[in-house]
Formats: structure tokens, C-alpha cells, sequence
DNA sequence: TTGTACGCGTTATCAG
DNA sequence: CTGATAACGCGTACAA
């Protein structure tokens, strides 16, 4: 059927020759206006482009209607679990709107999301899903304002108001915290990575040391939250010992992850001191899996982890649908939406069962 | 690409009237060719196109180019570690080569993989990395036939001789049974999914008969092949119940899983079962994250799993280089390019140190 | 050194 | 019911 490689696209025209009609005619055809032709003329449209495989070029049907039902996306880091849901909710409710979405992984560079964000401005998307990596960022506000529909995920910006989905931040955190005060830990630290820049990390952080004022007045929240760099399992190691050193024995501390990663993370660390879990730490964090993850580490990681869920894949399908509806009424009012969070409680905080 | 009102469009058209030249000057100037004019008309662009902002339309550009400098990229499973590896590589490659990824996910559907590959052609993508989910797959020799350059990941398809980039699957089932026949493991098993139209993990079950009859010659290797549904907890606890009865007791075997999601869920499976990890029944497996992730599951899992590395992040890398490769010279030679894989020995098969 | 005019593939407008 | 024709934004022979 077809020779070598070099098959020359069929285009419109090609389509309209061979039928014996004008490019108007089969135009309209693709559009389903079946009503603007007669049923024969129909059929022998149907016949060509069954035969020549046409598809009209979507390029060319961008450039005349001004959209390119293109979504930018841009993620902090693909390979975290929480990433890995977002993309899949967002991909579904756009393949069913019939966009398409442009993915870049900015790696957690604030440099590189703008590089990137560039570049998918360039392509003309109609619209930008950006899980930013700085809490300040004049760029994407400039951006905004020159009337590029942004919605933000999970992580906010200083000073412009915009839409944004996540999951909800401050409840998890004091419901953990209270959950670790009725177990009976000594007290509650607090891992995190940087937070200056990230919204998410930040407010996740102030919860927990409103938490702390409020279940263990009598600690210092702020020399309880230690921040740590998660390539750096060293510096994690001395963190707890200065934790554990803190408590004293016989008192058992227990940790909060600010993220997944952050969280999985301490636990190596853990599991490199030889401690037991929870006897000697407890430790806890947000499950960014979605929910119809197979690799579920919080069960499978004895004694099983202590989590509150983040509905990753749920905040993917909204976020799409808010910028989706941005699009089509940019004047719509901006909204905040806070997906709804849950604890489960396993083993790592179940310290009075332990004790037993 | 929005006007939302407030802000039209800037053209090439308007920078050229603003700047008093014509838009053959303006296109000069994109693209470099500043020999072409004299130095006060290409300040004067410069200066007109930094006070607006002007952006050339790639999509105007692709029309005219007749290359949209887009690739399609369909994986089978976003959530799993390796697509998430594979999209970084992925990534990272294009961008350097001012290429833009459009990615999509099929969920583990031939259904879906076909919508959405007719979606990213007629999207006239310049070419297509796949991840299929059949190896029974006409349309994507169709494709291929009609000229469309096509890179498939890891899996192979029937009758079509595709460019491929994978990791190596013989040599490493061959060493972990090597490996666990020295450990004094009293057999292996081979856990996997559907594998009749998955050419990955067809050769890899072959792969483990073929090592059967070398190192376990005395074993039935064809009825140590348990196929097993990742979502069905339960049949496979029955799988390994069956397998240890087959072994008596005082003899251990272990567990290959046939990829890193059915691995994690074998173990899921074990630690429901209350068994002890590797007295009672060994595992290992594949080990899809890519090299520089932060959670490392093999190492967090008590006792560690043994696992044969996959280069998730250099496939991706490789893969999209070869593709570029194809899109600018068709008639390449095709080339199938397996990754060296290496077995990682931890805990979960140290079965001589746990007897000690 | 700069500009004119045309075409890329599609759709909307208007005229039969 | 059908079809010419003009855009959409850009690149590029071909002039000047």
C-alpha cells in the first residue's frame, strides 16, 4: 500500500479532489454538519477518507481558531508519587475534553520551570497548570497578568491571587499531632525539607507548631522542627540522635514527614540506626499515592506507616476542570479549592500497643 | 494563545509595523539572520519586540515547517517508577533538542493506547515513543508503514521489525537464579502478570525456564510460573501457599517477581501471610526507579530486596535519541539497544546468613 | 539591505 | 445543498 517512509501527508484538499467536492464540503463533514449535504455526497466523503486515512491537521485547525487545545504542565519532580497521580487525573479529564496536555518536569528548579514555562508559552497553550517551585515568582504573575490562565496546584505564590487546588494542609497536621499526643510519644518533631519558597511545606509547618502550642505547650516547637536535606542521610541520622538525645531515655519521640518523600526518607534513615519503630521513634507523613496505587509502601513498609491521604489523583482531575472552566470564563471568580485529607493510623504510631 | 479581552495577540505583523520594516525583516531577525540587516533596523526589532512581548506562533511555524517539533509519548502506566524515570529522560533529551513531549498515559488499555495515539498523530506529532500494551499490534505497524517514525520502549510487537529501546531481559533472570540456587534456595518461582501479549514479560518467564532447566534441572519449571492479578491479594496468597506446600517444610523457595509493581505486591502479600523474609520464602525482583531516586524501596523494606537494576532514566535518554535520529534520517538502520542490567544482592535472598 | 507575494491546511463568510 | 474566497501567522523564493 504504501511505499518507503516518504508518504506525503493527505491533506483537505486531497480529500475534496478525489471526491469530487470542495474543500467547504468535506470541511463540514469533519464537523458533523451532515445536514448541510446530500446523503450521497456524504458517503463518498466517508469512502475518501476511510481509504486515504485522512485526519485533518490540528495545527492548521489551531492556527484559524486561536486555540491550541494544548495544556501546559508543569511539575516539580515526575518521579514523586504525588506527581505521578496528578498527571494521570489531569490527562483524564482532558483527553475527555479533547485537549491535550504538554508535561515538563522542572526537576525542582525554580530556573527550570521558568525555562520550561517559556517554552510552552511559545507553543501557544491555552492554558498553564503549574505545580511551581517558588512561593516568589513575579514571572508567573507577570504572566497572569498579560492573560495566560494559570492555575496553581497544591503550592501557592506571594502576592497575586491565584486559583489554585491542593489538598487541605492545616487539619492533617493537627489531627495527627493529637492523634501522637493520645498514643503517649514524649513529644513530636517536625522533618522537612527547605520551606522558605514552598507554600505547601510552610503552611504544613506553621500547623504543626499551632499543633504543638496546643498538645505539648511545654516543648519548644520551633527547635522540633528540623529541616533536612533528603540527599543527605548522614545529616538525617544526626538529626534524630540530637532528638532522641533530647528526649531522654526511655521517652519516645515521634517524627512527621512534611511530604512523601521527605517522610520515606526518615525512614531509612531509621532503618540505618537500627531503631525500632515505634518503640524507640515513631514516625508519620502524607501519602501522596493515589488511590488506586499498587506499590502501597505505607502498608508494606513494616509496621506499617502512619499516614494522612492527599487525594493526588482527585486535585489532578479538579485542577483540570478549574483551568478548563478558566479558559472558556476568564473572568470567573478565582477559587481555592482544599481537597479533604484523612488519617490512617498503622503501626509506626501505635506506641501503646508496643509497650504491651 | 488566550485573548482574554484585554491583551490581543501579538503578530509578527504588528512588530513589523511598529518597527517600520517589513515581516520578512521581523522573520530575519527571529531566526538569526542578522547579516541580512543593517544593525539600526535589527535594534530597532529588538527593542519593539522586547516592549511587547512578542512570541513567534510555533504553531504557525509548524504549519509552515511541516514539523510540529512534538513527539508523542504513550506509556502504559504513569504510576509505576519506570514510566516515571522513563518521562524524565525522556524530557530531558527533547528539551535540549527544542522538542516538546506530549505524554500520555494508557492505563494498561490497547484500547485507550489506540485512541490516543490517533489523537497524537493527528496532533502531527513528528514521531511517537510507545510503550505498548499488545504485542499483537497491527495499527502501530499500520502507523509505521504510513511512514510515521515509531521507538517502542521495552516492549516489542509481532511481525514488525520496530526500533527498540529496553533494558536487557535474559541475562539477569539467568543471574538471580544462578544466585539463588548458590544461596540454597530449594527452588525458584516466577510471579507475573498476563504475559502472552507483553513481550517483556514473556521473555523474561522464558528467560526463567530456560534458567530452571540448567540450575533446578529436577524441578518442573513450567508449574513454578504463577500468574497472578495485582489486585487480588488473596489468589496470591494462595499461589504461595500452594508453592511452599510443594516444597515441604524445612525447605525455603524463593520468588522472582516478574517486574517492580508485582514484586512490591508479592511482598505486600508475604508480610500479610506473617512470613519471615528469607527463612521462610525468599523474593527479588526488577528495580525500575531510575538512579537518582530518593526513595528506595529496596533498601526501606525490611530485609532489603534483592533486585536486578533497570536503567529507567538512560532508556528514556536513549530512546528519544534514537528517535530524533529517525525523524531526521528515516532510512536508518533499525535498532534494537538493551541496557546492561545488575544484580543487587540484599537481604530478602541472603538465605545462608538467616540460617546461621 | 529590504520588501512583495504566495502557500502551509483549515474554517467562516458569503454567494449561488 | 454547494462552492469560491479570504483569512489565521509565519517563512521564503524572488525581486528591487
Amino acid at each position: 500500500m504504501t511505499v518507503n517512509g516518504s508518504h506525503k501527508n493527505v491533506t483537505i484538499s486531497d480529500v475534496a479532489r478525489a471526491a469530487g467536492v470542495s474543500k467547504t464540503t468535506v470541511s463540514r463533514y469533519i464537523n458533523g454538519k451532515y445536514s448541510l449535504m446530500s446523503p450521497e455526497t456524504r458517503e463518498r466523503i466517508a469512502a475518501v477518507i476511510e481509504m486515504s486515512h485522512y485526519r485533518p491537521s490540528s495545527i492548521a485547525q489551531s492556527l484559524k481558531a486561536k486555540q491550541s487545545y494544548q495544556i501546559g504542565v508543569v511539575v516539580a519532580d515526575v518521579s514523586s508519587p504525588f506527581s505521578a497521580a496528578l498527571i494521570r487525573g489531569i490527562g483524564h479529564v482532558l483527553l475527555e475534553n479533547n485537549y491535550v496536555a504538554l508535561f515538563a518536569d522542572s526537576k525542582n528548579s525554580l530556573e527550570l520551570e521558568q525555562r520550561l514555562i517559556q517554552t510552552l508559552v511559545s507553543r501557544k497553550v491555552d492554558g498553564l497548570i503549574v505545580n511551581t517551585n517558588s512561593y516568589y515568582n513575579p514571572s508567573l504573575i507577570q504572566l497572569a497578568c498579560q492573560g495566560m490562565p494559570v492555575v496553581l496546584c497544591d503550592r501557592q505564590v506571594s502576592d497575586y491571587n491565584f486559583p489554585l487546588v491542593g489538598s487541605e494542609q492545616r487539619q492533617p497536621i493537627l489531627d495527627v499531632v493529637a492523634h501522637l499526643k493520645e498514643e503517649g510519644f514524649h513529644t513530636a518533631a517536625f522533618f522537612t525539607e527547605e520551606y522558605a519558597a514552598n507554600s505547601a511545606r510552610f503552611t504544613r509547618r506553621n500547623a504543626f507548631l499551632e499543633a504543638m502550642a496546643f498538645h505539648y505547650p511545654d516543648q519548644d516547637a520551633q527547635s522540633l522542627s528540623f529541616t533536612v536535606d533528603i540527599s543527605d542521610q548522614a545529616g538525617t541520622i544526626r538529626a534524630i540522635e540530637q532528638l532522641l538525645g533530647r528526649c531522654g531515655s526511655g521517652n519516645t519521640p515521634a517524627i512527621i514527614g512534611v511530604n512523601n518523600v521527605t517522610t520515606m526518607h526518615v525512614v531509612g534513615a531509621i532503618r540505618a540506626m537500627g531503631l525500632e519503630i515505634p518503640r524507640q521513634v515513631g514516625i508519620c507523613g502524607p501519602n501522596d499515592w493515589g488511590w488506586d496505587e499498587q506499590i502501597n509502601w505505607p502498608v508494606i513498609v513494616p509496621p506499617g506507616i502512619t499516614t494522612f491521604t492527599v487525594q493526588s489523583y482527585e486535585i489532578g482531575c479538579t485542577v483540570a476542570q478549574v483551568l478548563l472552566q478558566r479558559i472558556q470564563n476568564p473572568a470567573a471568580e478565582k477559587q481555592e479549592i482544599r481537597l479533604p485529607s484523612e488519617l490512617v493510623v498503622r503501626g509506626s504510631t501505635r506506641l501503646r500497643a508496643a509497650r504491651v
